[in-house]
Parts: structure tokens; sequence; C-alpha cells
RNA sequence: GGGCAAGUGGCGGAAUUGGUAUACGCGCUGGUCUUAGAAACCAGUGCCGCAAGGCUUAAGAGUUCGAGUCUCUUCUUGCCCA
């Protein structure tokens, strides 16, 4: 048999895909969407998975009538192309531009079906002016805000870093300590829509729970109260927030932050700016926070029990209390909080039981907080009652008092997007010599990035550039200074997907397509995504929304699909080093050598795949060996797409041979004469097609990607069984294009190769299903005894119990069971068991 | 520490959602073909047993005519938050 030359079909279909899209304008549309990628330098197989279960789900709403929408584009700004052109002398320009070349035609490799005519580039002037845009009417609207938060400073790259580029404490990069400082900063005021996207999570039903789950959580609503404490001596109000109102009775000091208002008369105190720089060390996270020693200083101000009119709380200052969430303020509760249990028993205060735990035990010799749950004790008019009860009851004294109020708090924070970064979405706003800022005057868009910067020195390059810094005030004429910060690479992701409607519009979006197209049907993506980007995306259609009211949809993604990550095993020599798997022969499973000299290799678990691991596969080099089709065969078959996958050089292989099993059977069915000689035969062969085709679309439909491969494998053999009866030429053909079609959103190239061969003209047509036919199919039922299945029968559909009960009798093996015995009695579920109970 | 998933052959995984457990693939075993190997093809493959049959979905209990699926307890692993 000839084999199949998957280099020349593939080259041959791409250049037909190249040509062709997915629009139907007779359709419904469709519109899907995966995660755009990082142009890092070449695609990695995390892609090659994201993008085949995009285009497989493309692909087939295409050939199912909808009108499909399948863009591609790239999130070009980012600190490696910076890091890279720093470490090679280039302009990152250059460096994203080649990069996107490469990736471009990798892409076109696979074989996807993307509209490269809608394609978009983040870093393109094109698309970022238009951001800028957005920018500006989001501050119109007042969602954008300048304020001062604590960063995390590296003092020798002089920047800013993120969280996860902070390492036990010091700069990923410098490896020098990071410091807390405190700078001015842009922010969007995400806060604002915290209800929102809270309550709209319940309107996403097409998300997978977990992700809701994690939103949720981020978004962290807490109903709690704010209540005043009197300082004594002084005519001051201390204002806190808890959320465990119910514990006040066992309140036993106060904590206040280093920022707070209530420490400005400890200024030029010298112990107090020791502490104070002392906190300074601690990260920005949460997590640092926790983990951190909790340490205080005593203001030697006390603070009068709101309940209990002869206790006086002591007020510290304290480093595990932040100002920016609730007020600054906390009461410790010390037998109930794990943090103020710390606190305390490092400064010896009391601490106060005030809720029982599961065993109604008041064991006030506490080794750690309890925070479960249990009745409250000890609290006066509380006692007895639970958490709740007492959390109600407790408000509702504070708000008789006078002294509070119900209040719900939310953990998110708003969004800090100012990054002090050459390689980014340039802030379109000014400084003007009178100290305020303005945006810049839309006229004067777009605020281009400079190509002429020195990337040498350390700093943000644009402030190093007085040229382009320096600027006027359109209105006035005066002198101005530039914003020299960029936008966080996350608001280039945020509306994207709005922009790949009318890539080409002189406007950010055009009204109509943009209400055509969104929201997106189908998104799919990592999980590792799950809270930001998707957050931040959802903020953002929700803010374009407030400045646009002719825009329909306030929910980006109406579908969304997280994909598994592509694992590897790891490889490391003698010294510990690792090892591509190119560089290792296995011998066994469990034995493996260096190719280069013959030592032995330890080999790791599967893990994702990761560079400084070195358990990388490329793509491209599979694609050559193998073929595309062989690759995306593989990356879909072996896991359900929403679990982790293991690369296996085997199984790639395997792909590749039932491929050209199926490149086989096609050739034998083209040259196949044998006229039609038993009609029922044809008959039954043809229903049991409909019955694949049916498996295979509901497959597809619910994702079970892997489920739909391994109906192929079964439908192959069948194929390959009716090839050797007398199931006659014609049917076998139209079958066999049936199949192709089935087959052609997962391996384009070779089934559109196979679809010409045979002569099918329209290709691009999902086969109909047939429901009368697989109705008329026999189906197997289990015969039980006493729910024991003793015997399997093959039957008519629909049958009535007495019908099958005389089958039974008469043939079945489970009749010896029954004979003579009485029977109590028997369950019967139609088309699936009869039960006998004796 | 809290929350959420998940645990099925030697391995990756199916199971119409309470109704035939182990589909399909990999691997393994035997065979055909071949000078040999590779490829291809055919057959077998959860465990115990010669067989009839029995046992089996991390462990244990429960509900049910019937549990991989539902409930409870325990163990293990993964993810997220702290």
């Amino acid at each position: 048999m000839e084999r199949v030359n998957f280099q020349v079909i593939e080259k041959k279909w791409q250049k037909e895909f190249a040509s062709s899209t997915l629009y139907n304008k007779k359709g419904k549309k469709f519109y899907c969407l995966e995660m755009f990628p990082y142009p890092s330098g070449k695609i990695h197989m995390g892609h090659v998975r994201n993008y085949t279960i995009g285009d497989v789900i493309a692909r087939f709403k295409f050939m199912k009538g909808f009108n499909v929408l399948h863009p591609m584009g790239w999130d070009a700004f980012g600190l490696p192309a910076e890091n890279a052109a720093k470490l090679n002398k280039l302009n990152p320009k250059k460096w994203t531009e080649e990069n996107i070349k490469v990736m471009r035609n990798q892409l076109k490799m696979l074989g996807l079906s993307i509209d490269w005519n809608q394609e978009i580039s983040t870093c393109d002037v094109d698309y970022y002016k238009h951001q800028q845009e957005l920018f500006i009417d989001f501050f119109n609207k007042g969602l954008v805000s300048r304020k001062e938060t604590y960063v995390n400073w590296d003092p020798v790259e002089k920047t800013v870093l993120a969280n996860e580029q902070v390492i036990n404490g010091k700069g990923w990069r410098s490896n020098a300590v990071v410091e807390r400082k405190k700078l001015s900063q842009w922010f969007f005021n995400i806060t604002k829509f915290s209800k929102e996207l809270l309550a709209d999570l319940e309107g996403l039903p097409g998300w997978p729970d977990k992700v809701k789950l994690m939103q949720k959580n981020w978004i962290g609503k807490s109903i709690g109260c704010e209540l005043d404490f009197k300082i004594v001596n002084q005519d001051k109000k201390l204002k806190i927030f808890t959320t465990r109102p119910d514990t006040i009775f066992g309140a036993s000091f106060i904590a206040v932050s280093v920022d707070h208002e209530i420490c400005n008369h400890l200024k030029n105190n010298s112990d107090f700016e020791k502490f104070k720089k002392e906190c300074s060390k601690i990260g920005t996270t949460e997590e640092a926070l926790a983990n951190a020693e909790k340490i205080g200083m005593n203001t030697n101000l006390f603070a009068q029990h709101p309940f209990i009119k002869e206790k006086k709380l002591p007020i510290y200052v304290a480093n595990f209390v932040l100002m920016d969430y609730g007020n600054g303020a906390i009461f410790g509760c010390p037998a109930h909080d794990q943090r103020d249990f710390d606190f305390a028993t490092k400064y010896n205060l009391p601490i106060i039981r005030v809720v029982t735990d599961k065993n109604q035990s008041n064991n006030t010799n506490l080794k750690e907080a309890f925070t479960g749950s249990g009745k409250i004790i000890n609290s006066h008019f509380l006692n007895g009652l639970s958490i709740e009860e007492a959390k109600k009851k407790i408000i509702e004294k504070i708000v008789e008092k006078k002294i509070g109020k119900k209040q719900t708090l939310f953990r998110l924070k708003d969004w800090g997007i100012s990054r002090q970064r050459y390689w980014g979405c340039p802030i379109p706003m000014i400084y003007l010599e009178d100290g305020s800022v303005v945006p810049v005057d839309k006229s004067e868009l777009p605020v281009k990035l400079p190509d002429d910067v020195d990337l040498s020195s350390p700093g943000n390059p644009l402030q190093n550039h007085p040229k382009w810094k320096n600027t006027t005030h359109k209105k006035t004429g005066k002198p101005a200074i530039r914003e020299t910060d960029t936008l966080d690479t996350f608001v280039d992701s945020s509306w994207y997907f709005i922009r790949f409607c009318s890539p080409k519009n002189n406007k950010p979006y055009d009204i109509n397509l943009t209400n055509y197209w969104m929201p997106v049907d189908q998104y799919i993506g990592g999980v590792e995504h799950a809270i930001l980007h998707l957050l931040y995306s959802r903020f953002f259609m929700k803010s374009m929304k407030l400045c646009d009211s002719k825009i329909k949809y306030s929910e980006p993604f109406k579908n969304l699909f997280t994909q598994g990550m592509v694992c590897h095993e790891t490889f490391r020599d003698k010294e510990g080093n690792w090892l591509y798997p190119n560089e290792v022969e296995k011998i066994t499973e469990k034995k493996a050598i260096k190719i280069s000299d013959k030592s032995d290799v330890t080999i790791g678990p599967s893990e994702s795949m990761s560079k400084s691991k070195k358990n990388t596969i490329d793509p491209e080099t599979m694609i050559k060996q193998y073929g595309a089709d062989s690759v995306r065969w593989f990356i879909l078959s072996d896991s359900p797409p929403e679990k982790d996958v293991q690369w296996s050089d085997i199984g790639v292989v395997s792909a590749s041979k039932f491929l050209q099993k199926i490149w086989n059977l096609n050739q034998s069915i083209i040259n196949l004469k044998r006229p039609l000689k038993n009609k029922e035969k044809d008959k039954t062969f043809e229903n049991n097609i409909n019955l694949f085709i049916f498996k295979i679309d509901k497959a597809i439909e619910n994702f079970q990607l892997n489920v739909a491969i391994a109906q192929f494998y079964e439908v192959y053999r069948f194929l390959n069984e009716a090839l050797k009866l007398e199931v006659s030429d014609k049917i076998l053909k139209d079958t066999l294009i049936k199949i192709m079609k089935l087959m052609l959103p997962f391996t384009p190239h070779l089934a559109n190769e196979c679809l010409s061969t045979l002569n099918c003209k329209q290709a691009n047509l999902w086969p109909e299903i047939n429901v009368k036919a697989i109705s008329s199919l026999k189906i197997s039922m289990a015969v039980q005894i006493n729910g024991k299945t003793r015997d399997i029968i093959s039957v008519n559909k629909d049958l009535k119990e007495n019908d099958i009960d005389k089958i039974i009798r008469a043939s079945s093996k489970a009749q010896k069971y029954i004979q003579d015995k009485k029977i109590i009695k028997t369950i019967f579920i139609k088309n699936k068991i009869l039960n006998y109970i004796i």
C-alpha cells in the first residue's frame, strides 16, 4: 500500500486553509477564541494543545452551519522582550517581531483554521493607540485614579517588582533585598464593580465551577461591621472593621497600622521610626504578612471597650495590620484568631475564650487560636448563641448604641497598572507645571513609544529620555512632562477579544460588529489565568459598557474551557544537571542513559513542561517528523482536555500509524468494486454507522475529545470488518465520506485529502444524524438475578417486560437460575435491565 | 491551617449520570509473513481457578432490587487561598 506523504498533503491543504475562512453568512454566529500567546520565541506543546482544541471546536461549529470567528493575535508587550534586548543589544520591537514571524509560521504548520486577516499585535501602535483612548474614556468616567501604595521595590534594578518576582524577599534578577516602598501609581478602580463582578458569576453557567469559586474567593466578600472605640482621656474615636463582632467580649488589645493617623504623634520618635523601617522589610503579599513574626509597639494609649465599662484595651502599632484593608485598625481577640494569638502570646496579653468547640469545651489553656464554630460564652448578653446569631445580635446593639454600623467589605483591591518599564503601552497622561495631572488630548494620540532608547542603564528608559518626556499641554501651550510609566500588560489582554470583532476599525471598536460577535461563545485557555486575566477582562467589558451605553453585553465570555497542561518526565545526570529528552536514551521504564557518554540518568516525575527543567519537546520537530495531523491527533487522544496530558513519543508514533491505516482504508475503498448483494446487511451497516456519528457528535459537543477519538478507532475496525463482508462499494464510499467529515476537525489535512479522492463536493458539511436508524438497531440488555448480572441478551429496542421475560425463559443462560424458583418481584428498566428477585 | 477536586488493570483512560465496570489506546504474550530485524496482519490480555464459578473501581461502613457513581468515616494525591 502507498504510504501517505503527509508533508506534501499538509503543504497543499495549508495553502487552501490560508485563503479560506470559517465565515458562513447564513449561520448563527459563533465566536471561538483561544487565549493569545506571548511571542516568546517558539510555540510550545501547551500552545499546540490549546490551539488544537480550539481548532476542533471552530471547525466543528463551522461544519454545523455556524458563522465562525476564529482569530489569532499576540500578547506582545512585556518584560522578556526588554530583558532579551538588554542582553543582545537589540530593540525589543525587533526581537518581538522576529518571534511573531517564527511563531505565526509554526501555527500555520499546525493547519489551524485561523483567519489571519484579523491578526492583531498589542505592541503595534495601531492597537495600543485605541487602548490609550479607552484609558482616557475610563479616566473621564472616574474609573482611573492615582494613589500612593506600597510596592516591592528592587533598589538595584530601580524598578517595581510583581509579587511573583520576589523570591524569598529578594529580587529575582538582582538578588537584592526587596524594599516596601511607597509610590504614587495609577489604578483602575476595579473595586467599583466588586458587587457586579461577584453577582454576575451567577449568570455564567458555561464556566467551570472551579474558576467561579476562585474568582469568588478572590473578590472575597465579607460581611461585618464598623465599630468605634473611644480613646481614653482623649476626645478621639478609633474606627475599626471586624468580620467577627461576635468575639467582642474576647478583645484584649487594639492594633493599628504604622500608617494610621493615630501614630502621627509618634513621628520623630526614634523607636517608632525604627519600628516602621522594620515593618517595611516584609513583602506586600498576604502570605508574607501571615508568615512574618508578629511584632508590635505599645503606643501607651488605651481604648475604651464599648460594652464593658471598666475594661481598657491597650493600643499597639502592629506589623500585621494593613492600612488598605478595613480602616487600618483591628481589635485583637487572641483566642479566636491565629495572628492575634501569636501577638498576644508574644506581648503577654490576656487570652479570653468566648466560643466553645464541638465538645462544648471552654478550656482556656489554648495552644492555638480556635476558629471553628461553637456556642458563645463569657459574653454577657450573647451567651448561648451560635456565632451567626451572636453576629446579628451584636450588630443590632452596635447600631442601637450608635457606635457603628453593618458593613460589607471586599478583599478585592484596585488594580495597580503602573509599570516602570519601557516595553508597554504608554499611559496617556501629562503633568503640568502647576502640579495638576491631565489626560493627553485625544487629538494628540497616539503617544508613541520612542525607538531610540538606552536600555543599558538601570531604571525606566522613558524616564531617562528627556526628548520624549518633555512635551506641551495642548490647551495652554505650557510645558508639561509625560507620564513615563507604561501600562501593565494585563491591560492589553483585557480587551483584545473586543478588538478582534473589528480589528481594522479606526476607533477602538465598531459598535455593530462588537454587538454582533460578542460575547465570546467559547473561550479556551490555561487555568493559570482563572483569576487575574478573566477578572480584568470582565472589568473591562463592564467599564466599556459604562462609557458607551450602546454596548449590549457586560460579560465577555459565555463559555469557558480550561485545558490541562502538557507534562513530560524530567531527566538529570550524575551531577544533577537537567537534561533534554533528546540527550537521553531510555533503556527500560526506570533506567536511562545519557547518549553522549553512556552515564546513568535519574528519571524524575512527569511535570509540566518548562524550559528550566528542560523537559520540553519541540512541536516543530515533531510536526516535521510525524506530520501535524499526528501531533494534533495524539495531543487530543490520550487524556480528557481539562486534565494534564503526558507527552509520549510512542504515543505520537502510534497516532501516525493509525492515520496511515486510515489512508490505507481510504485507498482500498476507492478501488473497491462490489455491487449490492445483500440489502439487509447494507442497511444494518448503515444504521450502525449512524450510531457512531451520534456518539462522536455528542463527544465533541461535550468536549470529550479523547472519547471521540476512541470512537474513531472503533469505527475504523468496523469499516475494516465491513470491507471483508458483503457490504456494497457504494455504501462503503458514502460511509467513508461521512467518517472523514467527522475526522476533519481533528486531522484537517488527511481528512480533506481523503475527501477529495472520494470526490466529495461539500467537505465542510457535517453529516446528518439519522435518529430513526439508530433506534432500529438491536440493543443489549442485562438479565439480573437479585441484582447480579447473569446474562446479556440482544433484543429489539423498546420491547415490553412480558416479551423480554419470554425470551429469557426460552433461551437465556439465566433461565437455570429462575426455573422452579418463586419470583418475588421483578424490576424492569426499559432497554436496560430485567432484574428477578427470588 | 481552610476550601475545592480527584483516587478505576502494568500505564493513559471509558462507563448513556443509580442499571452490562474495565470501551479505546499504549504495553505485554503467542502466531502468520520475512534470511534476520522492523513494519504489517491475526489472536489473547483485571485478579483467583483445569473448570463451573468466585472476587474486583484507595480502605471501611451505610442507603438501594442494584453503587465506580449517592451518604458518612479514614487514608493518599493534586490545585487554589492563607
